[in-house]
DNA sequence: TCTTCCGGCGAAAAGGTTTTCAGATAAGAA
DNA sequence: TTCTTATCTGAAAACCTTTTCGCCGGAAGA
């Protein structure tokens, strides 16, 4: 048997039919162990398969098999921690899959998320992640009829469509009611954007603290952010702009409380001796801001690993399902009790 | 003509074909610009792609054409902002050009990395960017025989290989010459793992400035980490044990000087007032510690646009080239005079 | 010894495109 | 009118697998 010169391009499977002298369908079924061979044309296989170390063209499986071994993942935001830590979790989940994953951002726009989307079903992703989506549940719904979503960020229940919520109201309540305890009553609020449906919630959470303490609402005290460090910043010298007094503040992420701490740090205003300071998300830098920061923790990792886990379920055709653990308060050392 | 009912699965182009009454070469034709076609026909094809919201099957074009209009990325750690920004810088360079990317991670694991590009290559991947690879270049080369690769971290030049090397010695040199500007002739470094490349390369631009300063150097003021913050914090506690007098820190990178803040924090030390605290790679949170980090600057945004454009280059056959911005020293506020 | 059955294996079709090749039609030249 | 030539278009092959189908030979049963 003659040699075949395995330095034109990538082998293909019928390079390695031929070179250990069997049929492309006997190939394929050592590869997929689809069905019995006998050993000694698995070994001359095997041993052609090593020599011209040959790896099935992923592009013509799942042509073939209508699989592409690929799930879409659609952030907001690929360059923000909140998201690297759930995609660490994809990440995880997908490990062993055989599964890779496409990335896309939608930059927090409805629009730009639908397009990305529709690029990732032209590439037959075989499911999707969308992560904090900007798209109404409708169009959701739509795209899961071609390919099963998971989707962060709504409550959702069909057979290829599945949302997690967190309950991010009581998440915020237990931020403040935490510095409730603490004695604070004068507590001022970054909120998020105000078309953001997350932001509304917590929101949401603040005022029931406030009101089952008995303290009144002050709308002074609340000033709208956009979720960056900047808006956090800005927020922090409106309030002290405006002569607002209070003794604690309470960010609704944490990379506005960066921006109001370094907001107080240029007032020379101590934290947590001076005033008291909650974030929410616990971003994995928050434990070594100075000082680490008081948090409601989001579990950002779980998620990704989690709905991973759920879409490839969705995928093998069984039942849709999954749990992310609760929001928890992570007590650090941004929050004192008031003197 | 009779009407196709579009409600089994996604429609093909040989659908499209049949539906606006052409053959499929016509369909393909009109769907690449690749010849003159009637209009009448266009007209009717384009209208019967309409209607069954018609997209080609990106598997199917890939196989044909062997391209998949996917690049690969390897990144090391997929949750640290340092992979972030440069990935963002990715996302821009290939926007507009139909490419996505898969992004792998090597987990600073030269196995690893390997078995990822394989993975990549198995994918058909057109091309692919390493970013701070631990392989050797040996192995980039030899990978490079199948598809093109760019590379961070290298010198490299070849028909298929490219490599950006940043000037890590004179990086660290300018974060070391500023404090010893300021004053500081005690300077403890905080260095990265030993048998990394650049933290290598940094400590020869920390000795460097040190000896044109006529500063002797001194073995135990350098602590070696790994570039995490937890290790920065490690390892300024061992300074502190071992009772070492310094009056500056220049840290091998930013989460590494993050980890350092906190510990100087703990220990009621003042920064800047009693010591000094420089970086190394100006992350997007650098701007917002507290207080604000100064630090070395790596056009890490820009290395990833950079060596995007530079692989679709070489994709398309054109000269591989391409050069990044040189490092900054930015001087924000952990930095003051000796007093 | 003759069926029956089964395990192992190859031939060929299929999956959805692109592309080559050649056919058909129309327009232009002689 | 007839022969070129240029244009547009369809048929079919190709890309690389997987999978169905059926063939062949041997083992088991009668």
């Amino acid at each position: 048997m003659a040699d075949i010169p395995h330095s034109s391009g990538p082998s293909t499977l019928m390079d390695v039919a031929r070179q250990a002298g069997v049929s492309p369908s006997t190939v394929s079924r050592i590869l997929n162990g689809t069905a019995k061979v006998s050993d000694d044309k698995r070994l001359a296989v095997l041993a052609a398969i090593d020599k011209m170390n040959f790896a099935p063209n992923q592009m013509a499986q799942g042509l073939k098999k209508g699989r592409s071994m690929t799930i879409g993942i659609v952030v907001q935001d690929i360059s923000s921690p909140f998201f690297d830590e759930t995609l660490r979790g994809v990440d995880d989940g997908l490990k062993g899959t055989g599964y890779a994953s496409v990335i896309v951002s939608g930059h927090w726009n409805a629009e730009e998320e639908a397009d990305r989307m529709r690029l990732l079903l032209a590439r037959k992703v075989d499911g999707i992640i969308l992560l904090s989506g900007r798209m109404s549940d409708q169009a959701v719904l739509g795209f899961s009829s071609q390919r099963p979503i998971v989707s962060t960020g709504r409550a959702l229940q069909t057979r290829s469509a599945l949302g997690f919520k967190l309950d991010n109201e009581s998440g915020a309540y237990l931020a403040v009611h935490h510095l409730i305890e603490l004695g604070h009553r004068k507590i001022a609020f970054i909120s998020g954007p105000a078309n953001n449906i997350d932001a509304a919630e917590r929101l949401a959470g603040y005022t029931r603290a406030l009101s089952e303490a008995h303290i009144e609402l002050d709308q002074n005290l609340i000033v709208e952010g956009n979720y960056h460090e900047s808006s956090g910043m800005l927020a922090m010298n409106r309030l002290f702009d405006t002569h607002q007094q209070f003794t604690a503040v309470f960010a609704a992420n944490d990379l506005s409380a960066y921006g109001a701490r370094l907001a107080l740090y240029r007032k020379g205003i101590r934290v947590p001796d001076d005033i008291s300071l909650v974030g929410f998300d616990d971003l994995p830098g928050s434990s070594y801001t100075t000082p680490p920061l008081t948090t409601i923790r989001q579990p950002l990792y779980d998620i990704g690993r989690i709905a991973t886990q759920a879409l490839l379920r969705i995928i093998n055709g069984e039942e849709a399902r999954g749990e992310v653990p609760p929001l928890e308060l992570i007590v650090r050392e941004t929050t004192r009790r008031v003197r």
